[in-house]
DNA sequence: TTGAAAGCGCTAACAT
DNA sequence: ATGTTAGCGCTTTCAA
């Protein structure tokens, strides 16, 4: 691969010249520029990202880390934050855990700050006390859809309202008339599952109602966990007329467990779930969910990050997205005899 | 952030000497070994990967450029290639091309050998000429899971039979008797969802069947377009008794539409789909598919750029990957009246 | 066992 | 408008 040397002295000029051709600041003579380009078609020549972000002290490069690039939610997540990124002259790094939290930290150890520009930390388990202790100056770490707002680590934060979207699962299973309602909650991703639950919880509370241990799962946040959690519920309450999942990959798992069992889905059972992925749409019958935008806030995490690499701010940064909305869609109804 | 010349002045010796503890060859004295590691942990310094990759000559960084991150395929195997790279101490970039090449082709002529030490391109539609004119020496681009053997380019790649796979599925749905289908393909991939229609219609051939253009579809690569080309499908032709998908997205689409026209699966038409992805177990009637073996695919693909890396050949390098083997779920039966 | 110094390929003052 | 030169932070001969 060809250099920058080579370039100019095949264009019979120096370095400089060439860099200035190449990142065009107007300060090269047409003819030069010329000379110049046709240097650089035939010799090939590419520059040296890794040169250039060294001597940049830069190198358009960000990170975001994430759990399981398996889960729909991740890749939904990725897509739109690379397009955005890709726009504002950033590659994206994807860097999966296997949610494993010391993978995660690893990879921060390793790149924050010395290959990548910043990093987008979306629900990979790594502590705020771990994120400070790398005091990576001048290279921002976001954490992306968080529930807590915590002011006092000055952690830069996006902040969904996991407990609001419970809330509004509860409601709306109430509504309809529910009662004796089952809940599936996810582990391994701390408090963002246990805020939705908590959620539900308070909506159930408003209405005088308590949801008793018995009727809560706590499972793997897979198909297969949500299928798992819906067998277990039914065998020991047959009664229920509602399961509230605490995303929809787990919903997914309950409305198969319901299937094989011959329970039809709405009219038996009712099945929320939340977040509103993909699939959530393509399932039959269509699930209704509580959307947490998905497009808002990864466009909101990586232009905060971005926006933090460019103009470092000294204040902790919490930025909010809009409130969750609910989805109705086929998979929940009234319940039984009422109405 | 600390620099390794900081490290070297608190511990009283030179850059060289902080070098060498870092990646500890045994050259440094035990003792100055541990006045060096307590400057490091007291400066808190981790080494700048850019300016490491450009002294040594490489960034221990390989790229995977895939056209769509939201096909749940693509996630399978980077979540495999991922950990594979990890294990052998590479980063993973993942670069999505939006299903667009030129997108695609302008990753390649950033990153190839200027900040990534490989490229494994997967399916996203970039020519071996632009390849070939980009001429990265030193810095492999790999071709991961295609159709086409071309020893002429040089090009290493990783190949699936992809024929055979649709031959297969063709077979499997002949020995349950069918004779009226439908067949959807996939467009976008160029031959890859070519070669599996002419597998299929390979297998139909043996056995004197012809399959009318009438009964294919080309829609786009996702759910609502397995849905469309179904309902399409079913209005042309009632008749059918089974639909082979070019893969399992489609298929999943083509199962909705047939659940919300009440058309049951496998009793009333059969579908068959290719790849076998997570979401082909997961569905309810599971898929019958011809496995591709997502895993050993990704293992080999990112196996063989990290080999080419670390070992130049220069042969083209054609690695095959096992054939395609069916899976039979609950998707497919007997046709009605048969046996 | 450690230090001195050159250089990886580029950018960016500063000169000319 | 172009050239000169000094780094960016690291690795790596070669000396000492």
């Amino acid at each position: 691969m060809a250099t920058l040397s080579e370039v100019a002295r095949l264009a019979g000029v120096t370095t400089a010249t060439v860099s200035n051709v190449l990142r065009n600041t107007q300060k090269v003579k047409p003819a030069t520029v010329q000379k110049v380009q046709e240097a650089i078609a035939a010799t090939g020549y590419r520059p040296n990202l890794m040169a250039r972000a060294l001597a940049e002290g830069k190198s358009s490069m960000v990170a975001l880390v994430l759990p399981d690039i398996n889960n729909p939610f991740y890749p939904e997540f990725v897509r739109v934050a690379e397009r955005v990124a890709r726009h504002r002259n950033y590659f994206l790094m994807v860097c999966n855990t296997d949610e494993r939290p010391d993978i995660g930290l690893a990879y921060l150890h390793q790149i924050a700050g010395t290959l990548a520009d910043g990093v987008l930390v979306l629900h990979a388990g790594i502590s705020a006390d771990d994120i400070h202790a790398l005091k990576t100056r001048r290279s921002p770490i976001v954490l992306a859809s968080e529930e807590q707002v915590d002011l006092a680590n000055h952690i830069p934060h996006v902040v969904v309202n996991f407990h609001r979207a419970g809330q509004i699962a509860g409601q709306h299973l109430l509504d309809l008339g529910h009662r004796r309602m089952g809940a599936i909650v996810g582990c391994g991703l701390e408090g963002m599952q246990i805020a939705r639950l908590d959620g539900f919880v308070s909506a159930l509370s408003a209405a005088d109602l308590t949801l008793h241990e018995a009727l809560v799962r706590n499972v793997r946040d897979t198909v297969a966990g949500g299928h798992e959690a819906t067998d277990s519920l039914l065998e020991q309450h047959p009664d229920i007329t509602a399961i509230f999942c605490t995303n929809d990959l787990m919903a997914y798992g309950a409305c198969q467990a319901l299937a094989d069992r011959g329970i039809r889905i709405p009219q038996d059972i009712s099945v929320i779930g939340i977040t509103d992925i993909q699939l959530a749409r393509d399932m039959r019958p269509a699930l209704t969910t509580v959307a947490l935008g998905i497009e808002q806030v990864a466009t909101i995490s990586i232009n905060l990050l971005l926006d933090l690499i460019e103009n470092p701010q000294h204040e902790p940064t919490i930025v909010p997205v809009p409130d969750p909305v609910l989805v109705v869609r086929a998979s929940t109804a009234p319940v039984r005899g009422s109405i």
